[in-house]
DNA sequence: CAGTGGTCTAGACCACGTT
DNA sequence: ACGTGGTCTAGACCACTGT
Protein backbone atom coordinates (compact mmCIF):
# COMPACT_ATOMS: atom_id res chain seq x y z
CA UNK A 1 0.00 0.00 0.00
CA UNK A 2 2.77 2.51 1.33
CA UNK A 3 5.37 2.12 -0.98
CA UNK A 4 6.63 5.98 -1.00
CA UNK A 5 8.94 5.01 1.83
CA UNK A 6 12.07 2.85 0.48
CA UNK A 7 11.56 -0.28 2.55
CA UNK A 8 15.57 -0.77 4.27
CA UNK A 9 17.71 -3.88 2.90
CA UNK A 10 17.74 -5.83 6.34
CA UNK A 11 13.73 -5.54 5.76
CA UNK A 12 13.85 -7.10 3.03
CA UNK A 13 16.20 -9.81 3.99
CA UNK A 14 13.68 -10.85 6.90
CA UNK A 15 10.93 -11.11 4.21
CA UNK A 16 13.04 -13.20 1.95
CA UNK A 17 14.47 -15.40 4.73
CA UNK A 18 11.01 -15.84 6.42
CA UNK A 19 9.99 -16.90 3.39
CA UNK A 20 12.61 -19.22 2.61
CA UNK A 21 13.34 -20.61 6.28
CA UNK A 22 9.31 -21.59 6.20
CA UNK A 23 9.04 -23.61 2.94
CA UNK A 24 12.38 -25.00 3.47
CA UNK A 25 13.95 -25.97 6.47
CA UNK A 26 12.44 -27.85 9.51
CA UNK A 27 12.48 -27.13 13.18
CA UNK A 28 16.00 -26.96 14.87
CA UNK A 29 18.02 -26.99 11.93
CA UNK A 30 20.96 -24.83 11.44
CA UNK A 31 20.97 -22.41 9.02
CA UNK A 32 23.86 -20.72 7.40
CA UNK A 33 25.96 -18.51 9.70
CA UNK A 34 26.19 -14.61 10.02
CA UNK A 35 29.27 -14.41 8.02
CA UNK A 36 28.53 -16.89 5.31
CA UNK A 37 25.19 -14.79 4.52
CA UNK A 38 26.53 -11.73 4.27
CA UNK A 39 29.44 -13.31 2.08
CA UNK A 40 26.98 -14.87 -0.26
CA UNK A 41 24.47 -11.50 -0.34
CA UNK A 42 27.64 -9.03 -0.72
CA UNK A 43 26.39 -7.41 2.12
CA UNK A 44 27.75 -6.30 6.05
CA UNK A 45 27.42 -8.61 8.55
CA UNK A 46 25.72 -5.75 10.35
CA UNK A 47 22.59 -5.71 8.29
CA UNK A 48 22.10 -9.64 8.59
CA UNK A 49 22.44 -9.32 11.73
CA UNK A 50 19.89 -7.05 12.13
CA UNK A 51 17.41 -8.96 9.87
CA UNK A 52 18.20 -12.13 11.84
CA UNK A 53 17.90 -9.88 15.45
CA UNK A 54 14.24 -9.28 14.15
CA UNK A 55 13.50 -13.13 13.15
CA UNK A 56 14.35 -13.81 16.48
CA UNK A 57 12.29 -11.51 17.90
CA UNK A 58 9.40 -12.64 15.99
CA UNK A 59 10.39 -15.98 17.08
CA UNK A 60 10.88 -17.71 13.90
CA UNK A 61 14.72 -18.60 14.71
CA UNK A 62 17.11 -18.60 17.87
CA UNK A 63 20.69 -17.46 17.84
CA UNK A 64 23.00 -19.74 20.37
CA UNK A 65 26.62 -18.11 21.11
CA UNK A 66 29.08 -20.07 19.84
CA UNK A 67 27.26 -22.91 18.04
CA UNK A 68 24.68 -21.09 15.63
CA UNK A 69 21.35 -19.95 14.89
CA UNK A 70 18.67 -22.39 14.33
CA UNK A 71 15.07 -22.77 13.36
CA UNK A 72 11.79 -23.04 15.74
CA UNK A 73 8.86 -24.38 15.94
CA UNK A 74 6.36 -23.59 13.99
CA UNK A 75 3.81 -22.90 16.26
CA UNK A 76 5.14 -19.96 17.88
CA UNK A 77 5.59 -17.05 15.18
CA UNK A 78 2.04 -15.70 15.15
CA UNK A 79 1.25 -12.04 16.70
CA UNK A 80 4.17 -12.71 19.42
CA UNK A 81 4.61 -9.48 21.86
CA UNK A 82 1.31 -8.37 20.49
CA UNK A 83 -2.17 -9.31 23.30
CA UNK A 84 -4.21 -10.85 20.06
CA UNK A 85 -7.11 -8.92 18.86
CA UNK A 86 -10.46 -10.27 18.83
CA UNK A 87 -10.72 -10.65 15.26
CA UNK A 88 -7.72 -12.52 15.32
CA UNK A 89 -8.90 -15.32 18.10
CA UNK A 90 -11.77 -15.55 16.06
CA UNK A 91 -10.64 -16.32 13.25
CA UNK A 92 -8.44 -18.50 14.41
CA UNK A 93 -11.43 -20.75 15.81
CA UNK A 94 -12.86 -20.46 12.62
CA UNK A 95 -16.09 -17.76 13.72
CA UNK A 96 -16.77 -14.90 11.83
CA UNK A 97 -16.11 -11.68 13.70
CA UNK A 98 -18.70 -9.03 13.22
CA UNK A 99 -19.06 -5.53 15.10
CA UNK A 100 -21.75 -2.65 15.43
CA UNK A 101 -21.55 0.29 16.73
CA UNK A 102 -24.45 0.92 19.13
CA UNK A 103 -23.39 4.47 20.25
CA UNK A 104 -20.97 7.15 19.08
CA UNK A 105 -20.96 10.62 21.11
CA UNK A 106 -18.62 13.79 21.93
CA UNK A 107 -19.63 14.46 26.00
CA UNK A 108 -17.31 16.06 29.37
CA UNK A 109 -15.83 13.16 31.15
CA UNK A 110 -16.24 12.72 34.47
CA UNK A 111 -13.25 13.17 36.51
CA UNK A 112 -12.31 9.51 36.67
CA UNK A 113 -12.27 9.33 33.09
CA UNK A 114 -10.77 12.35 32.70
CA UNK A 115 -7.70 11.92 34.26
CA UNK A 116 -7.07 8.77 32.28
CA UNK A 117 -6.94 10.22 29.29
CA UNK A 118 -5.09 12.98 30.89
CA UNK A 119 -7.62 16.01 29.54
CA UNK A 120 -9.24 19.04 31.96
CA UNK A 121 -13.04 18.24 33.53
CA UNK A 122 -14.04 20.85 30.56
CA UNK A 123 -12.04 18.98 27.56
CA UNK A 124 -14.63 16.70 25.44
CA UNK A 125 -14.37 13.26 25.36
CA UNK A 126 -15.67 11.27 22.05
CA UNK A 127 -17.42 7.57 23.01
CA UNK A 128 -17.81 4.61 20.82
CA UNK A 129 -19.65 1.84 21.97
CA UNK A 130 -19.35 -1.81 20.05
CA UNK A 131 -21.06 -5.23 20.29
CA UNK A 132 -19.04 -8.00 19.09
CA UNK A 133 -20.08 -11.08 18.11
CA UNK A 134 -18.58 -14.05 16.73
CA UNK A 135 -21.30 -16.44 14.15
CA UNK A 136 -23.99 -13.87 15.22
CA UNK A 137 -23.30 -15.23 18.91
CA UNK A 138 -22.72 -12.01 20.74
CA UNK A 139 -19.46 -11.89 23.28
CA UNK A 140 -18.23 -8.50 24.35
CA UNK A 141 -19.38 -4.97 24.56
CA UNK A 142 -16.43 -2.63 23.79
CA UNK A 143 -16.25 0.72 25.11
CA UNK A 144 -14.00 3.08 24.25
CA UNK A 145 -13.05 6.88 25.26
CA UNK A 146 -10.82 8.91 22.83
CA UNK A 147 -9.78 12.70 24.00
CA UNK A 148 -11.71 14.95 21.74
CA UNK A 149 -8.57 17.35 21.28
CA UNK A 150 -6.50 14.48 19.44
CA UNK A 151 -9.15 13.31 16.94
CA UNK A 152 -11.92 16.38 16.26
CA UNK A 153 -13.11 15.55 12.73
CA UNK A 154 -13.15 11.89 13.32
CA UNK A 155 -16.90 10.48 11.88
CA UNK A 156 -18.81 7.47 11.68
CA UNK A 157 -18.56 7.17 8.03
CA UNK A 158 -14.49 6.94 8.45
CA UNK A 159 -15.23 3.92 11.18
CA UNK A 160 -17.88 1.84 8.83
CA UNK A 161 -14.02 1.77 6.05
CA UNK A 162 -11.20 1.64 8.30
CA UNK A 163 -10.42 -0.09 11.89
CA UNK A 164 -10.22 2.58 14.50
CA UNK A 165 -6.53 2.23 15.00
CA UNK A 166 -5.84 2.68 11.07
CA UNK A 167 -7.83 6.02 10.85
CA UNK A 168 -5.62 7.06 14.29
CA UNK A 169 -2.58 6.38 12.44
CA UNK A 170 -2.94 7.86 9.16
CA UNK A 171 -5.78 10.39 9.39
CA UNK A 172 -4.63 11.65 12.89
CA UNK A 173 -0.68 10.78 13.05
CA UNK A 174 -1.46 8.80 16.32
CA UNK A 175 0.40 5.26 16.79
CA UNK A 176 0.43 3.53 19.64
CA UNK A 177 3.35 2.78 21.37
CA UNK A 178 2.76 1.64 24.86
CA UNK A 179 -0.51 -0.46 25.78
CA UNK A 180 -1.49 -0.82 29.54
CA UNK A 181 -4.03 -3.24 29.65
CA UNK A 182 -5.96 -4.99 33.23
CA UNK A 183 -8.34 -8.11 33.68
CA UNK A 184 -10.59 -9.11 36.58
CA UNK A 185 -13.85 -11.21 36.58
CA UNK A 186 -16.70 -9.94 37.98
CA UNK A 187 -20.54 -10.43 37.61
CA UNK A 188 -22.40 -9.19 35.00
CA UNK A 189 -24.93 -6.04 35.46
CA UNK A 190 -28.60 -6.88 34.04
CA UNK A 191 -28.10 -4.02 30.86
CA UNK A 192 -25.23 -5.65 29.67
CA UNK A 193 -26.70 -9.33 29.95
CA UNK A 194 -29.67 -8.05 27.97
CA UNK A 195 -26.78 -7.16 25.09
CA UNK A 196 -25.01 -10.22 25.30
CA UNK A 197 -28.07 -12.72 25.81
CA UNK A 198 -26.96 -13.78 29.11
CA UNK A 199 -28.54 -14.20 32.55
CA UNK A 200 -28.25 -11.60 35.34
CA UNK A 201 -25.33 -12.51 37.39
CA UNK A 202 -22.80 -14.57 34.65
CA UNK A 203 -19.39 -14.10 35.37
CA UNK A 204 -18.04 -11.77 32.93
CA UNK A 205 -13.99 -10.91 32.27
CA UNK A 206 -13.85 -7.06 32.50
CA UNK A 207 -10.64 -6.09 30.38
CA UNK A 208 -9.44 -2.34 30.40
CA UNK A 209 -7.01 -0.62 28.15
CA UNK A 210 -5.21 2.28 28.03
CA UNK A 211 -3.03 2.78 24.91
CA UNK A 212 -0.20 5.87 24.87
CA UNK A 213 1.79 7.19 21.63
CA UNK A 214 5.18 7.94 21.52
CA UNK A 215 5.09 11.15 23.61
CA UNK A 216 3.22 8.68 26.35
CA UNK A 217 -0.03 10.77 26.33
CA UNK A 218 -3.35 8.72 26.73
CA UNK A 219 -5.13 8.04 23.05
CA UNK A 220 -7.79 5.78 24.22
CA UNK A 221 -9.11 3.61 27.27
CA UNK A 222 -11.33 1.05 26.72
CA UNK A 223 -13.18 -0.77 28.99
CA UNK A 224 -14.74 -4.58 27.54
CA UNK A 225 -16.96 -6.64 28.67
CA UNK A 226 -17.14 -10.39 27.91
CA UNK A 227 -19.13 -13.06 27.93
CA UNK A 228 -16.99 -15.67 30.55
CA UNK A 229 -18.48 -18.54 29.09
CA UNK A 230 -17.70 -18.11 25.52
CA UNK A 231 -14.34 -15.81 25.99
CA UNK A 232 -10.65 -16.15 26.49
CA UNK A 233 -7.98 -13.81 26.28
CA UNK A 234 -4.90 -14.59 25.20
CA UNK A 235 -1.57 -12.84 24.67
CA UNK A 236 1.70 -13.96 23.97
CA UNK A 237 5.37 -12.56 24.70
CA UNK A 238 8.95 -12.90 24.95
CA UNK A 239 10.48 -13.41 27.97
CA UNK A 240 12.67 -10.22 29.11
CA UNK A 241 15.49 -10.28 31.15
CA UNK B 1 25.77 -11.66 42.36
CA UNK B 2 27.32 -13.29 38.75
CA UNK B 3 30.05 -11.29 38.04
CA UNK B 4 32.38 -13.77 36.00
CA UNK B 5 31.24 -12.53 32.73
CA UNK B 6 32.37 -9.33 31.39
CA UNK B 7 29.83 -6.97 31.27
CA UNK B 8 29.38 -5.18 27.94
CA UNK B 9 30.20 -1.66 27.14
CA UNK B 10 26.72 -0.36 26.26
CA UNK B 11 25.27 -2.51 29.65
CA UNK B 12 27.32 -0.08 31.41
CA UNK B 13 26.22 2.74 29.77
CA UNK B 14 22.30 2.20 29.72
CA UNK B 15 22.84 1.66 33.89
CA UNK B 16 24.80 5.45 34.18
CA UNK B 17 22.23 6.60 31.49
CA UNK B 18 19.32 5.42 32.79
CA UNK B 19 20.27 7.02 36.40
CA UNK B 20 21.38 10.01 35.48
CA UNK B 21 17.82 10.44 33.51
CA UNK B 22 16.00 9.70 36.53
CA UNK B 23 17.82 12.13 38.63
CA UNK B 24 18.66 15.08 36.38
CA UNK B 25 16.13 15.12 33.56
CA UNK B 26 12.06 15.92 33.22
CA UNK B 27 10.21 14.45 30.99
CA UNK B 28 10.14 14.89 27.19
CA UNK B 29 13.27 17.27 27.83
CA UNK B 30 15.78 16.35 25.00
CA UNK B 31 18.79 14.34 25.40
CA UNK B 32 22.41 14.84 23.63
CA UNK B 33 22.54 13.53 20.43
CA UNK B 34 24.06 10.05 19.71
CA UNK B 35 26.88 11.83 17.80
CA UNK B 36 27.61 14.22 20.66
CA UNK B 37 27.28 11.46 23.46
CA UNK B 38 29.95 9.39 21.18
CA UNK B 39 32.27 11.85 21.13
CA UNK B 40 31.96 12.94 24.35
CA UNK B 41 33.08 9.56 26.00
CA UNK B 42 35.51 8.99 23.21
CA UNK B 43 33.50 5.43 22.52
CA UNK B 44 31.59 4.79 18.92
CA UNK B 45 28.06 5.54 17.76
CA UNK B 46 27.13 1.86 17.53
CA UNK B 47 27.66 1.20 21.19
CA UNK B 48 25.40 4.96 21.96
CA UNK B 49 22.71 3.38 19.88
CA UNK B 50 22.63 0.03 21.53
CA UNK B 51 22.56 1.32 24.94
CA UNK B 52 19.88 4.04 23.40
CA UNK B 53 17.71 1.44 21.97
CA UNK B 54 17.54 -0.45 25.31
CA UNK B 55 16.77 2.53 26.98
CA UNK B 56 13.82 3.04 24.10
CA UNK B 57 13.07 -0.92 24.52
CA UNK B 58 12.65 -0.15 28.43
CA UNK B 59 10.50 3.05 28.17
CA UNK B 60 12.66 5.23 29.90
CA UNK B 61 13.30 7.36 26.64
CA UNK B 62 11.67 7.74 22.92
CA UNK B 63 13.19 8.55 19.84
CA UNK B 64 12.41 10.91 17.28
CA UNK B 65 13.55 10.46 13.68
CA UNK B 66 14.86 14.20 12.71
CA UNK B 67 14.21 15.62 16.24
CA UNK B 68 16.51 13.44 19.31
CA UNK B 69 15.96 11.74 21.46
CA UNK B 70 13.73 12.52 24.42
CA UNK B 71 12.60 11.50 28.38
CA UNK B 72 9.46 9.82 28.92
CA UNK B 73 7.13 10.29 31.01
CA UNK B 74 7.78 8.74 34.69
CA UNK B 75 4.69 6.47 34.97
CA UNK B 76 5.93 3.89 32.16
CA UNK B 77 9.26 2.53 32.96
CA UNK B 78 8.07 -0.06 35.08
CA UNK B 79 8.26 -4.01 34.13
CA UNK B 80 7.37 -3.28 30.19
CA UNK B 81 6.99 -6.10 28.00
CA UNK B 82 6.23 -8.34 30.51
CA UNK B 83 3.21 -9.35 32.58
CA UNK B 84 3.60 -7.90 36.18
CA UNK B 85 4.52 -10.52 38.53
CA UNK B 86 1.64 -10.96 41.52
CA UNK B 87 4.97 -9.82 44.41
CA UNK B 88 5.22 -6.83 42.76
CA UNK B 89 1.92 -5.62 41.57
CA UNK B 90 0.98 -6.48 45.48
CA UNK B 91 3.93 -4.19 46.42
CA UNK B 92 3.04 -1.78 44.45
CA UNK B 93 -0.55 -1.60 46.63
CA UNK B 94 1.79 -1.06 49.80
CA UNK B 95 0.52 -5.12 50.44
CA UNK B 96 2.61 -8.05 52.36
CA UNK B 97 2.50 -11.06 49.50
CA UNK B 98 3.44 -14.57 50.74
CA UNK B 99 3.10 -17.56 49.18
CA UNK B 100 2.81 -21.14 51.00
CA UNK B 101 3.41 -24.67 49.25
CA UNK B 102 0.29 -26.96 49.38
CA UNK B 103 1.60 -29.77 47.31
CA UNK B 104 4.67 -31.15 45.60
CA UNK B 105 4.24 -34.06 43.67
CA UNK B 106 5.67 -36.10 40.93
CA UNK B 107 3.16 -38.09 39.13
CA UNK B 108 2.19 -39.49 35.21
CA UNK B 109 0.09 -37.07 34.08
CA UNK B 110 -3.05 -36.95 31.95
CA UNK B 111 -3.16 -36.61 28.11
CA UNK B 112 -4.38 -32.97 28.04
CA UNK B 113 -1.06 -32.19 31.05
CA UNK B 114 1.12 -34.06 28.35
CA UNK B 115 0.26 -32.86 25.21
CA UNK B 116 0.92 -29.32 26.83
CA UNK B 117 4.09 -30.23 28.55
CA UNK B 118 5.28 -31.87 24.96
CA UNK B 119 6.00 -35.16 26.95
CA UNK B 120 4.75 -38.84 26.53
CA UNK B 121 2.33 -39.89 28.65
CA UNK B 122 4.30 -42.52 30.49
CA UNK B 123 6.88 -39.69 31.53
CA UNK B 124 6.60 -37.90 35.04
CA UNK B 125 5.98 -34.33 35.47
CA UNK B 126 6.04 -32.24 38.74
CA UNK B 127 3.34 -31.10 40.41
CA UNK B 128 3.58 -27.93 42.59
CA UNK B 129 0.64 -26.04 44.32
CA UNK B 130 0.44 -22.30 45.47
CA UNK B 131 -1.45 -20.31 48.19
CA UNK B 132 -1.25 -16.79 47.91
CA UNK B 133 -1.95 -14.38 49.75
CA UNK B 134 -1.59 -10.43 50.37
CA UNK B 135 -1.66 -9.42 53.67
CA UNK B 136 -2.85 -12.36 54.92
CA UNK B 137 -6.45 -12.30 52.58
CA UNK B 138 -6.06 -15.18 50.10
CA UNK B 139 -5.68 -14.31 46.83
CA UNK B 140 -5.00 -16.92 44.24
CA UNK B 141 -4.19 -20.50 44.12
CA UNK B 142 -1.47 -21.37 41.99
CA UNK B 143 -0.86 -24.90 40.06
CA UNK B 144 2.48 -25.57 38.19
CA UNK B 145 3.17 -28.02 35.91
CA UNK B 146 7.03 -28.90 35.46
CA UNK B 147 8.35 -31.80 32.48
CA UNK B 148 10.20 -33.81 35.35
CA UNK B 149 12.69 -34.93 32.74
CA UNK B 150 14.32 -31.50 32.72
CA UNK B 151 13.85 -30.54 36.43
CA UNK B 152 14.67 -34.19 37.71
CA UNK B 153 16.77 -32.72 41.17
CA UNK B 154 14.16 -30.52 42.04
CA UNK B 155 13.30 -30.06 45.43
CA UNK B 156 10.90 -28.33 48.43
CA UNK B 157 14.26 -27.12 50.32
CA UNK B 158 15.48 -25.30 46.76
CA UNK B 159 11.88 -23.60 46.13
CA UNK B 160 11.75 -22.37 49.69
CA UNK B 161 15.49 -20.52 49.05
CA UNK B 162 14.87 -19.27 45.91
CA UNK B 163 12.07 -18.73 43.04
CA UNK B 164 11.32 -21.19 40.35
CA UNK B 165 12.24 -19.04 37.82
CA UNK B 166 15.80 -18.48 39.00
CA UNK B 167 16.05 -22.01 40.42
CA UNK B 168 15.01 -23.22 36.92
CA UNK B 169 18.01 -20.88 35.28
CA UNK B 170 20.59 -21.19 37.17
CA UNK B 171 19.93 -25.14 38.66
CA UNK B 172 19.17 -26.38 35.35
CA UNK B 173 20.20 -23.84 32.78
CA UNK B 174 16.32 -23.31 31.57
CA UNK B 175 15.55 -19.88 31.26
CA UNK B 176 12.35 -18.44 29.31
CA UNK B 177 12.09 -17.44 26.07
CA UNK B 178 8.56 -16.84 25.04
CA UNK B 179 5.37 -17.01 27.38
CA UNK B 180 1.75 -17.45 26.22
CA UNK B 181 -1.01 -16.91 28.89
CA UNK B 182 -4.51 -17.19 28.62
CA UNK B 183 -7.13 -15.24 30.74
CA UNK B 184 -11.22 -16.28 31.10
CA UNK B 185 -13.76 -15.78 34.02
CA UNK B 186 -15.90 -18.44 35.84
CA UNK B 187 -17.57 -19.23 38.94
CA UNK B 188 -15.20 -20.72 41.29
CA UNK B 189 -15.80 -24.84 42.43
CA UNK B 190 -16.59 -25.69 46.24
CA UNK B 191 -13.04 -27.05 46.76
CA UNK B 192 -10.95 -23.49 45.79
CA UNK B 193 -13.90 -21.42 47.09
CA UNK B 194 -13.04 -23.03 50.54
CA UNK B 195 -9.33 -22.49 50.35
CA UNK B 196 -9.32 -18.49 48.73
CA UNK B 197 -12.57 -18.02 51.59
CA UNK B 198 -15.09 -16.67 49.09
CA UNK B 199 -18.66 -18.23 48.90
CA UNK B 200 -19.40 -21.20 46.00
CA UNK B 201 -20.27 -19.58 42.56
CA UNK B 202 -18.02 -16.60 43.34
CA UNK B 203 -16.27 -15.11 40.31
CA UNK B 204 -12.89 -16.09 39.39
CA UNK B 205 -10.37 -15.30 36.79
CA UNK B 206 -8.41 -18.39 35.78
CA UNK B 207 -4.96 -17.26 34.10
CA UNK B 208 -3.14 -20.06 32.08
CA UNK B 209 0.41 -19.63 31.08
CA UNK B 210 2.86 -21.91 29.26
CA UNK B 211 6.23 -20.87 29.13
CA UNK B 212 8.51 -21.80 26.61
CA UNK B 213 12.66 -22.31 26.46
CA UNK B 214 14.55 -20.41 23.20
CA UNK B 215 14.25 -23.83 21.54
CA UNK B 216 10.55 -23.82 21.83
CA UNK B 217 9.79 -26.86 24.13
CA UNK B 218 7.58 -25.98 26.85
CA UNK B 219 9.23 -26.04 30.29
CA UNK B 220 6.19 -24.64 32.73
CA UNK B 221 2.64 -24.78 32.41
CA UNK B 222 0.63 -23.24 35.40
CA UNK B 223 -3.15 -22.35 36.59
CA UNK B 224 -4.25 -19.58 38.86
CA UNK B 225 -7.70 -19.48 39.76
CA UNK B 226 -7.85 -15.73 41.34
CA UNK B 227 -10.34 -14.21 43.67
CA UNK B 228 -12.67 -12.18 41.23
CA UNK B 229 -13.42 -9.38 44.69
CA UNK B 230 -9.87 -8.66 45.08
CA UNK B 231 -7.30 -9.63 42.19
CA UNK B 232 -6.42 -7.83 39.07
CA UNK B 233 -4.32 -9.15 36.09
CA UNK B 234 -2.62 -6.38 34.68
CA UNK B 235 0.08 -5.83 32.09
CA UNK B 236 2.22 -3.47 30.04
CA UNK B 237 3.66 -3.58 26.49
CA UNK B 238 5.49 -1.83 23.98
CA UNK B 239 3.42 -2.09 20.53
CA UNK B 240 5.00 -3.33 17.57
CA UNK B 241 4.28 -2.79 13.93
C1' DC C 1 42.06 -25.11 17.37
C1' DA C 2 38.40 -23.28 14.12
C1' DG C 3 33.79 -21.55 13.83
C1' DT C 4 30.01 -19.26 15.86
C1' DG C 5 27.42 -15.34 17.71
C1' DG C 6 28.26 -10.82 20.67
C1' DT C 7 30.46 -6.49 20.94
C1' DC C 8 32.86 -2.56 19.11
C1' DT C 9 35.20 0.89 15.97
C1' DA C 10 35.39 4.61 12.45
C1' DG C 11 33.74 5.84 9.05
C1' DA C 12 29.63 6.69 5.14
C1' DC C 13 25.13 7.92 3.15
C1' DC C 14 20.01 8.33 3.61
C1' DA C 15 15.46 10.13 5.42
C1' DC C 16 13.37 13.29 8.25
C1' DG C 17 12.45 17.68 10.74
C1' DT C 18 13.73 22.41 11.75
C1' DT C 19 15.71 26.74 10.63
C1' DA D 1 21.67 24.09 4.97
C1' DC D 2 22.07 21.71 9.07
C1' DG D 3 21.43 18.40 12.73
C1' DT D 4 18.98 14.38 13.94
C1' DG D 5 18.14 9.41 14.09
C1' DG D 6 18.16 5.15 10.65
C1' DT D 7 20.79 2.24 7.77
C1' DC D 8 25.03 0.27 6.08
C1' DT D 9 30.00 -1.02 5.25
C1' DA D 10 34.44 -3.37 6.28
C1' DG D 11 36.85 -4.39 9.27
C1' DA D 12 38.41 -5.97 14.53
C1' DC D 13 38.47 -8.52 18.90
C1' DC D 14 35.99 -11.17 22.54
C1' DA D 15 33.27 -15.15 24.52
C1' DC D 16 31.45 -19.43 23.84
C1' DT D 17 31.05 -24.24 21.80
C1' DG D 18 32.70 -27.96 19.57
C1' DT D 19 36.60 -31.11 17.73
Amino acid sequence: MNENTTEPKYQKLVKQMKAYIQENMKTNQKILSEREIAQRLSISRYTVRKALDELEKKGYIYKVHGKGTFVSEKSVPTALNEIYSFTEQMEQLGKKPKMELLEFKVFIPNQELASKLHVATQDKVIKLKYLRTADDVPMMIEETYLPYSKFPTLTVDALSKNSLYSIMKTEFNQSIHVVSESMRASLISSNEAKLLKVEDGSPCLNVRRTSFNKLNEPIEFTSCIARGDQFVYNCKYIHQD
